[in-house]
DNA sequence: AATGAATGAGTCTTCATTCAT
DNA sequence: CATGAATGAAGACTCATTCAT
């Protein structure tokens, strides 16, 4: 190949002023806002000078994802790692989530929009990719079911609810509002653990009754249990 | 000059058919995807046909989201005075909305990510009837904390975990899957409400502090959050 | 559908009209020199007007090669069955390949390059009729072989050779040269019809002994030979 | 400024090597798909390495005819020189050009192809060229003509006979398919030499006139051939 | 009420070419 | 010598929208 972008010093800083640019000009405004003109220009770089780094428009948008999952990812790797208990573990990464989506909303955006309206071809490599978190997320989860925190339920579907909660703070939350992201993951966590009923309602069972939704199986996913 | 459209009982009904195979077009796929060329050629009408019925595309959103949020408020005004207890009104609303995601994923992403991309010209008038939909949420859950059942909590954020866990569902939750819509609705509602915690571990439930979260870096990109 | 172009007699029209241009801007130069623009402006017609009627350029490239080989198609058949001997009908289909290059180079230069650039989608459509024509050539040449006007020969081998003077002419014959079109095809036939030897060589095998060269068999091709 | 390129031996070895991959991209496929570009990366050398030895991509096309064509030309004024009867020299013509269109067709292209798409800078050299090796070849045929084997007649249009041959070859001729260009050469030879006329037909050569070919016309064009 | 024709303003992408290192 | 970075100009194609009939 004739094409290698990204080998000065110079391309590298070039190629991440691109990235970074993309994603927030997603973050402000609607994806169509990000055309590669408008990159471009936001940037002073000619047009075709993108297409130096990105061969195409979708290599962008694949790159965002890529470099959002994988730092999402190696984050929670090293979460992991770091021998607290779990639920620790899990309200962190609630909270962590919350900050992101606070701080630059594009990215999860990025994950959870652009998945919608790409190319096929490479779909593949960041699918992988979300299962990993997903199950790395699912397995801390997991984690705190063993250690004893967490009552048994599936860890998929608590995952899920995080997911939920921190996916659409981007509709409402504004950092610049009343409530503090950090307020936000606190009140969103004392609701998941410990629930919103009321002492006397914990064990009045509701009209209908709540049947047991552990252990659930999805389809189409190939999610397996973490072990 | 035509006459206004909507006027015969064939043209409502063709105004009916488009705002629904549009909302289809929006279900399976992107925005982007619901061009007004794709839609026309879907129903099988000209493009100008469309121009018939509404003068413009952003009127066809319009539409989509008037109806829905119509549609909506109308269903839980119904409910509110419906005299059950306030907390099976809640569980409620947390049902039919995975329940109108499963059968109509369009409905919600109509509302939720329609609004970052039209023109604000009659918007207020959508938020008015977004804001409307929300404190009925909230009120309901309010009534479910003066009856008793749900423990004193801010209802508004409680009201946006329940919507988070259903708009989120659209991105993951398959009908076709294992898990039926139901049993999902239920397995969340068993999460929010009585929470996820052991029954060891409710009691100290701030017992453990989150420790400052390293910052969530990613690779190549120059992001630093305000602050 | 509701995209039906040519519907209008003006659509009609304007269809041909953009036809013919093309065809006038690639026998004026080169390929490259057809784009989109260059026929919209020629045509005083927006660009995106031409993509009403061709969906893309692949179309508008496609339909040439497909008009001009219906069109030679129809034209053989018709003199094949004009009862005519069989060697005028030959000598006709020279003069007429002459005489076409002469008016029209393009329409040539459409069949034979233009094939070398073009999907494969429904190359198969025109790879078929440009079959037809060419076995329609040589059932012709048979039958002058047959009627015995023409000596037993390979008749794919002559049609190829006739073809060739045909094509070749593009880029050499100007009709405003002192040679009319009408005299090179009456040379040609005279060089093909009695040979170019002079009556004494005829019989005289020259240096290396000319090899019976009839009925050789093509590969990669599906000429079957007109019985 | 560095030193003028195809002073080192590798970088005449360098320039031939891309000259050489020039042509082989021209012969697989359209002239289009020769890029700047695409030769780099099959030479494995940057872009602007091609610059240093071609200052423009027309140098590189004009590089490409003017070798074929001082080719063609020193070949042919070895063959002229060689003592041996002018027949032979002309059949030796069709063979030699059959073989090259078989062995590296891009070589006529190259010389009638790339006529029609170059700028006029240093055109006239090339077409000096041009005229010289059809000179060259048209004084063959004189020679044979002189010498008796051949008949008079206009030797240019028995130079263009043959070139007909030769370049329209490369559109259908597959060195793969069972006829060898060798059997090709031999089988055009002898009709263009004893011509195709039966025994009995060679003596009434145009006493059947040709009739007023009717116009061949297409449908929905509106050409009308010029008188 | 409905359609084909037509358009302008984008939007992505390609490509020959230049330049600093 | 050679490369990556960068650019301008052009080209294909899309899409919301208008208009005459």
């Amino acid at each position: 190949m004739a094409r290698k972008p990204g080998v000065t010093v110079a391309g590298v800083r070039r190629r991440a002023q691109i990235l970074h640019k993309a994603e927030e000009l997603i973050a402000r405004g609607a994806f169509q806002d990000m055309t590669m003109e408008s990159i471009a220009d936001a940037l002073d770089v000619s047009k075709s000078g993108l297409y130096h780094y990105f061969k195409q428009k979708d290599d962008l948008l694949f790159a965002i994802r890529l470099e959002t999952l994988t730092g999402l990812i190696t984050h929670q790797r090293e979460r992991m790692n770091s021998g607290r208990p779990y639920v620790d573990l899990v309200r962190e990464m609630l909270y962590d989530g919350i900050k992101l989506v606070s701080d630059s909303p594009a990215k999860y955006r990025a994950i959870f929009e652009l998945k919608m309206k790409s190319i096929a071809e490479r779909e593949e490599e960041i699918q992988a990719l979300e299962r990993d978190y997903f199950h790395m997320m699912a397995a801390t989860v997991q984690g705190a079911i063993d250690e004893g925190s967490i009552r048994p339920t599936d860890p998929r579907l608590v995952t899920q609810a995080i997911l939920s909660m921190i996916n659409h703070a981007q509709y409402w939350f504004k950092p610049s509002g009343r409530l503090s992201h950090r307020a936000l993951a606190d009140a969103y966590w004392e609701m998941l653990f410990i629930g919103v009923a009321s002492e006397e309602w914990r064990t009045v069972p509701t009209a209908t009754p709540i049947p047991r939704a552990a252990n659930v199986e999805f389809i189409n996913t190939e999610h397996s249990p973490p072990s």
